[in-house]
RNA sequence: GCCGGGGUAGGGUAGCGGUUAUCCUGUAGCCCUGUGGAGGCUACGAUCCGAGUUCGAUUCUCGGUCCCGGCCCCA
């Protein structure tokens, strides 16, 4: 009987992985020169986290479970809430802005399609303790350089929230909620269907369809006509400032929402194509999320990234790591490992494990793609030296180990 | 949770009621005990699971499961 890996998950293979972690480093490059650091938090939480911030509703899409001392537990279906929990508990004295980042696996309980795991992979990044649009645009920016480095041509979508809140404000907050999930869901006959059910008045529902169907060029001063001088509007156009100092292409679009109350004002979503439905590649926004853990009035902006998304469309490739294989004839093979081990610190080397005669080493050399062999026989014993042999060209020369080292060593 | 399409050696496939289950590739070895890629030979290796129909099921039916795509959801 065969064990089958579980539903949703994947085994990343030694090519798989090698294309990944060469992403990977990549993006944590860009990060780092950005002066975000890393931080690792656990792969399970406490249930209560993760239902505070999104409702009791989401349990259904966890991988959550009840440990031996009747705690409830899950798997982390994301991390900005351990970010902010981490927060709270350990970080609330340091030096503002805090600058933090994370590359974890993530788990959800859903039916996987294109580009959706039961595990997968999130390259993220919270900004602690600025509300200003600078602290907005830096982060929008980052995620826009790190698509770039991936080479990934994305469309990047940013709104701000403050706008469509500030039209909202006459109704009940439970109403504001449920229509920003409408605007969200782009459920247009939905929306006009709640606002005739809670009777929002005429101008009201007018301005609202209007103003979350404007995007692209012009569009604030739109805005502005129909709503006034807001100062969330002044607040919207220095972020498109710096936005557009950062050198970002972006498109302004009042349809984007976000859904979830805890976004305060920026948001943005980055798509990109190859991906089938689900073409989201990076969303984010800056939200407030600190004091519903505890901690104080501390404003937050950050982004996820998709990172299995990223690999699905990314035409990074790594460089070659081909190997050098020693190959020895068998009264040798004492001798090919001490080579062996004075060339490892310089460059990959193999050496037989099989007890293959000196022909099929060679041919096992050139299957694996080995650039270099280095052949030990009775010849070279006697020299005192190794026969690198060039498998590309089929050159070969009579060398000493350091020289062998000089010329192929990295 | 729902809808559609699929599951035959490690990978890719043929067969579609009775075959020794086809071929390619792969892996290991030999031809070939100091020179790779080619060729020849040998070996290894599969009908997703379970029930039903049938004298007989890889083939037909049903259920499950997994994969692929989509819906819902998407923190």
């Amino acid at each position: 009987m065969k064990i089958s890996r579980p539903r949703g998950t994947r085994d990343f293979l030694p090519e798989d992985t090698r294309r990944r972690r060469n992403v990977e480093n990549i993006l944590r490059k860009v990060v780092k020169n950005w002066g975000f650091s890393e931080i690792i938090t656990p792969t399970f939480e406490t249930l209560e986290l993760f239902t505070l911030k999104s409702g009791e509703g989401i349990v259904g899409e966890l991988y959550n479970f009840t440990d031996k001392g009747d705690r409830e537990m899950t798997l982390r279906p994301e991390l900005t809430a351990p970010v902010m929990r981490m927060y709270v508990n350990e970080m609330q004295a340091n030096q503002r802005p805090l600058k933090l980042f994370y590359f974890e696996n993530c788990f959800r309980y859903e039916r996987p399609q294109k580009g959706r795991f039961r595990e997968f992979w999130q390259f993220g990044v919270e900004l602690i303790g600025s509300n200003r649009p600078d602290a907005d645009a830096e982060v929008i920016a980052l995620a826009s350089e790190m698509l770039k480095a991936a080479g990934i041509k994305g469309s990047l979508h940013v709104n701000h929230l403050g706008v469509i809140r500030h039209l909202l404000s006459i109704l009940e907050a439970e109403q504001q909620s449920r229509i920003m999930r409408l605007v969200d869901k782009k459920d247009d006959t939905g929306l006009v269907d709640y606002l005739e059910e809670i009777d929002a008045p005429g101008h009201l529902r007018l301005k609202l369809i209007e103003l979350i169907s404007l995007t692209g060029e012009g569009v604030i001063g739109k805005a502005r006509q129909m709503i006034g001088d807001i100062p969330e509007l002044d607040e919207y156009q220095e972020l498109l400032d710096l936005l557009d100092a950062y050198g970002v292409e972006y498109t302004i679009d009042f349809g984007i929402a976000r859904g979830l109350d805890y976004y305060t004002g920026m948001v943005f979503e980055i798509y990109a194509e190859g991906l089938g439905a689900q073409n989201q590649v990076c969303g984010g926004g800056s939200y407030q999320l600190i004091r519903l853990f505890g901690g104080g009035d501390v404003p937050s902006t950050g982004f996820g990234l998709g990172f299995d998304r990223i690999m699905e469309i990314c035409g990074v490739e790594p460089d070659d790591d081909r190997p050098v294989v020693i190959i020895a004839r068998d009264s040798a093979r004492l001798k090919a490992i001490e080579a062996a081990t004075r060339l490892r610190p310089y460059m990959p080397v193999y050496v037989d494990l099989m007890k293959r005669n000196f022909k099929a080493q060679l041919s096992y050399a050139n299957h694996i793609g080995a650039h270099y062999v280095v052949m030990i026989g009775e010849k070279e014993v006697e020299a005192g030296k190794v026969t690198l042999r060039d498998m590309d060209s089929g050159e070969q020369e009579l060398l000493k180990l350091e020289e062998v080292i000089e010329r192929i060593g990295n």
